[in-house]
Order: structure tokens, then C-alpha cells, then sequence
DNA sequence: CTGTTAGCGCGTTCAT
DNA sequence: ATGAACGCGCTAACAG
């Protein structure tokens, strides 16, 4: 490969006109950063990767912890990842995988080699033992999910809570009194995966706060049938039901709804929240208070950059509003005047 | 950071006496060894990895490039990015992701930089053009899957011909002489993806071979029950189904089949072939012929380190034996003797 | 068996 | 506006 060096003698001139006729830390001469631009494109140059690293003191990577549990849902999973490598592309740093059962020694080992300028930190448990050790680490961190203690963190992810609420209330503005949830299966919840957490802790205060009539699934297994059959069998005038489930249990619950005599959305209105997946292409398309991911890892990407660039402090937490979108799942509960739910 | 200057003096040697003590690399005595690791472990001393690079020429780092189509599996996507990183991590490598709009640039790049060993990629087309690009590359490159023209490349994967001929075989012991295919969807072979391609082919050539009835379907969706129900409208008697499909097609498909009063093994014998996921857990557990993405990753892996570390040039193209798992989906045809198929 | 030292390629400070 | 030179931390060739 070319080096600087070779550019250089191109062009004639030294190495640092060079070097900052490509990074623009100081200007030059217009004539003479073009001959030096010129050289480098024709000798096809690029700055050796671990040279620059060196001198600058920057990898221009971030480490990723992505761990993946037997109930992990792969789509969302892999979607974050890419998310998150896309975002970061966009600032100009690489992504490095830290895979589960090298997840703190990975974090420790891209700190201290400075293999990696930051660490994103994705599916977040409520007693993440990751938690702890980003506080110990000298290098940045964002967590893309909130454990229980955030004291000294970085966190960026949906309002769980506040998605929950909005749910009950747009099924609330339709008429509907009796809201069921199917949630994540116990798995998930066992081992305190925390956003379903959250998601479940939001549910239960807004329906105490209305006072309503509600019941919590969460079914032993990813399957969308017997999630349906314990619900009824719990509550079976359900009118309105949450989904915050993958997209397997959410694309096969009108069937079984169906199955069970019930339609959609007359007898039972349905919002999917907290959701990555698209319900467009379902038989019927549900109302859906997405799971942004897109957001969520830019949002994250950028913080890091950020405190890695400029050395910022940032907030502990920042909360994503949740959107709405619409897709007629919900509709008012008969003898219900509609209201402008918004 | 300690550095390795602080060790040497912590230990009281020379700091190449250090880096051939941490390293190995030549014989050091017994005690000053111990002395230097005693030093590094009380200062928690990691070499800087771009200093390491700088000198060894060496990163340490494997670029993977596994592009994310609209119609791609996930969870086969990510258990191979996976399996790949844990492969590589056993043997002191890190991994980087590239991501589609970038796989070509970043393929260059992660060369050009050095930032990058070697590179893996994933997910190949039949005429991928980072086969084209592997070419011109100076660092190495591993395919896991295999583009048509392999002329120059390093490819693993399984040998989905074989392993469609083994599907055709064993419900061809059992006396199933109408056999259909549910392939992948049409989306995924219109842009060539080259896995269902070789499986196809090794399909039709064997069904050629023995003069067997045979009938491909390839469904428009992800669905289970349209593929099912477009087979039995070309085939009503089929009695012999091969699935090369992914696992919400696989599924379904007995469900599907008892809807239209076929049952499993006994009217319609299945064997899900060159599939990632287990069938253990489906009602009725699959027959697979599995396309096991811990072999091919660490194959493809381990021979990227060696041509890395030893510049061996390797066979164009590794074909991995398929394997059966029989979980009694297969059934002799009424009237046909038990033939010990193997 | 161990120490000395010359780079690896680049960013950046200090001169000019 | 430009150039010379130092140093980032480490590996490996060379010298003893």
C-alpha cells in the first residue's frame, strides 16, 4: 500500500501538508491541497488503520455487546446490530462484535488494548453485570436499554412506560374497559430482561391510575395461539388487548382470535407496542407504537461519538417519545361515541 | 494504560525481554518469566493494539460482510455472524461488520487500511461481486457459501447437492416415489442467492437420475400453508416432502398438511434439509439433514487464520458433508418392506 | 539467554 | 502556508 510518504513525494511537498491537506485541521494553499488530493487519489492512498490509530490516539471503532439468550428474538437482535453499525458508519467508526460469553472480558480487553474508542451495550438486563463494569471503565459507554440502577450511565431507549400508557389509552378513547397483555414469555422475564419490564411496570400503573379491568399473559412458549386460549380463558369479554410480543405471537393472534369467535377490530381492538417489526403485511395490520431501533441506535451512536470527540458528560437517560401509527385495528366498542384520540 | 515500559521496569528487564516473555516467541528463563508475568499481572497490562498492529503488521481483526436483504432469514443471518465471531475469538481474532451499502467499500477499505487480517463473507450470491472484488484484493478472503465462478476464491459450505440427494434417498428407501420440494420464495432466488440454487439443482438432477415424480414449489411468502396448499394442487398424492425453507414455513407445514388430512410420517413422509434451525421442538419433530453453521464458521474461519498466519494458499472450494438426524418423520410407504437406508 | 535499537505509518508541535 | 522532527507502543532483527 501507499504511504503518506509516497503521497508526499507526488506531490512534492512534506508529509504534514499531507496529512492535514486530508484532515483539514489547518488549511492549505488551495493549489497545493488539490495536487496533494490529486496524488493521493491517483496512488490510491489511505491512511494505514492502526499508524493513525497511534498517533491519534483514536481507533475510530466502537465495541458492540450483543448477547444472545436461548429466547432471544434473532430479528430484533440483528436488526439492532446493523442499526447501530450503520449509525456508526455514518460518523465514520466500525463496529467490533462482543459475542455473550466474552461480553465483560470483551469490554475489558477493547477498554484497555484501546481497540475500540466506545462500547454500545445492547439488551440490557435489569442487573446488568455490564452496568457495573462501565462505571469502572475509563472508555465511553451507551447503553441502548435501561438497567434498574442507571447512576452514572449513559442510556438511550424507547419510553417503555409511556408506550404502555398510550396504548391503554387510545383503547380507553375507543370504549374498550377490559385490556388484556400478552407480554414476553417468563424466559425473558426471568432473567430480567428489562424492557418488557418496564413495558409491564407501565401497563400495570396506568390501569390502576384508570381503575380498569386488565389481565397479563405471559405465555410459557413464543407461540401466538396459547397465548390467545390463556387470555380468554382469564377474560373471556376481553375488548381490547396489547401486544408486546415478537412478531411470530403477534402475526398468528387475530387467526386465533378468530379461531375463538372473536374479530378484529370490532370485538377485540388490538395495539402491538414496543414492537421492531412492521404489522403492515399482516392480514390485518394492528395499530403499532413502534420499537424504533433505527432511532434508538442513531440516537445512541451519536451520544457516543460525542463523548468520545469532545469528551462530554451526558445525561444518564434519554427517553424516546413513542409514536402512533395507525392501521384501523382500533375501533369503538359498540354504543361508544368516538372520540379524537390523539 | 500501563505500557510495556512500565512493566520492564516493574520486572526489572529490558522491554523485549517483556514483549518475548508475554509472547513466547523465543525462550526466556524460567524465572525472569515469571517475574515479567507477575509485573503485567500486577499492573493489568494489555499490549495497545494498534502499537501490536503497527509493528507486527498484524490486526488481529477479521472483517465480515454479511449483507441484510429484505427477504433474509435473521436468525439464520445472525447465527452465523455469531458463529463466526466465536470462531474467530478462539482463535485471537476479533470481528468487524460490514453492512450491505458498505459491503464493497468496506471490504476495500477494511484492506486498504490493514485494519483488517482477513475477511469473511457471508450470505453469497450466485454471481456475487465481492467474488470479483476478492479477487483483486491482496488480503485474504473466505466465502461461506459459494458463488458460481470459484475460480481463485476460498469457499466453504455445506454440500447442499449431496444433501438434497440424500433428502431424495431416504424417502426413496422408504418407498415415497412422489416427492415435492417447498424451496425457498421466489424473491430469494430471483436475486440468486446461491444456496437454494445448488440445493435445487442437486434436487433436480437426483429426481432426473431416478426417474422420480417430482414437483418444486417455491412460495411467493414466508408462508407454511399457501406453499402446502399450492403442492397438494400440483401433486394430490404426493407422499414424499422435502423442506428447504426457513423455520416459520418448516413449522407449519405439518399443520398444514393434517388441515388438508395428510398426516406426518404416514400419509406424507418430510425431511427438512440444509436448514439452521432444530425441529425438536415442532409438534412433530422433523427429519433434518442440518446445515450446521458452527462446522462451516470454524472451517472458514480456521482456514482464513492459516492463510493469514502462514500465507497458505487453500483448495478452492470445501464442501462439508451433509449428516441425517432421523426423528421418525420418515415412514415406510404402505406396502413397502424396511430398507435399511444409510 | 537477554539487551539495544531501528523502524512500523502517521499526527502534531515547533520552527520558519 | 509549509516543513522537520519527535513520539505513539510495540515487534523483531541484531548484537552480545
Amino acid at each position: 500500500m501507499a504511504t503518506i510518504e509516497d503521497v508526499a513525494r507526488e506531490a512534492g511537498v512534506s508529509i504534514s501538508t499531507v496529512s492535514y491537506a486530508l484532515s483539514g485541521k489547518r488549511s492549505i494553499k488551495e493549489t497545493t491541497r488539490d495536487r496533494v488530493l490529486e496524488a493521493a487519489a491517483k496512488l490510491g492512498y489511505l491512511p494505514n488503520a492502526s499508524a493513525r490509530t497511534l498517533a491519534a490516539n483514536r481507533s475510530q471503532i466502537f465495541a458492540v455487546t450483543a448477547p444472545l439468550h436461548p429466547d432471544t428474538d434473532h430479528s430484533a437482535h440483528m436488526t439492532f446490530a446493523m442499526e447501530v453499525t450503520k449509525a456508526a458508519r455514518d460518523l465514520d467508526y466500525d463496529t467490533l462484535l462482543l459475542v455473550h460469553n466474552d461480553a465483560l472480558e470483551g469490554m475489558k480487553r477493547s477498554a484497555a488494548t484501546s481497540l475500540a474508542d466506545g462500547i454500545v451495550v445492547l439488551d440490557v438486563d435489569a442487573h446488568d453485570p455490564r452496568a457495573t463494569l462501565a462505571r469502572q471503565l475509563a472508555c465511553p459507554v451507551v447503553f441502548i436499554g435501561i438497567p434498574d440502577d442507571t447512576a452514572g450511565l449513559v442510556c438511550v431507549d424507547l419510553d417503555f412506560e409511556a408506550a404502555a400508557a398510550m396504548a391503554i389509552d387510545r383503547l380507553m378513547a375507543a370504549g374498550r374497559t377490559r385490556i388484556g397483555l400478552i407480554s414476553h414469555p417468563e424466559e425473558t422475564l426471568q432473567r430480567e430482561s428489562n424492557f418488557p419490564l418496564r413495558f409491564l411496570h407501565g401497563f400495570e400503573r396506568r390501569v390502576a391510575e384508570l381503575g380498569i379491568e386488565h389481565v397479563e399473559i405471559t405465555p410459557p412458549t413464543h407461540r401466538g395461539l396459547e397465548a390467545v386460549e390463556q387470555l380468554l380463558e382469564t377474560m373471556p369479554d376481553v375488548d381490547g388487548l396489547v401486544l408486546n410480543t415478537n412478531m411470530d405471537v403477534a402475526s398468528s393472534v387475530t387467526a386465533a382470535l378468530a379461531l375463538h369467535g372473536r374479530s378484529v377490530p370490532t370485538d377485540v381492538s388490538v395495539i402491538a407496542a414496543g414492537v421492531t417489526f412492521s404489522t403492515l403485511r399482516f392480514p390485518v395490520p394492528l395499530d403499532t407504537i413502534p420499537l424504533d431501533a433505527h432511532a434508538s441506535c442513531s440516537a445512541a451512536v451519536e451520544m457516543l461519538a460525542r463523548m468520545v470527540e469532545t469528551g462530554a458528560t451526558l445525561p444518564e437517560t434519554t427517553l424516546i417519545t413513542p409514536a402512533y401509527n395507525d392501521h384501523g385495528s382500533v375501533a369503538p366498542a359498540y354504543g361508544h361515541a368516538t372520540i379524537q384520540a390523539r
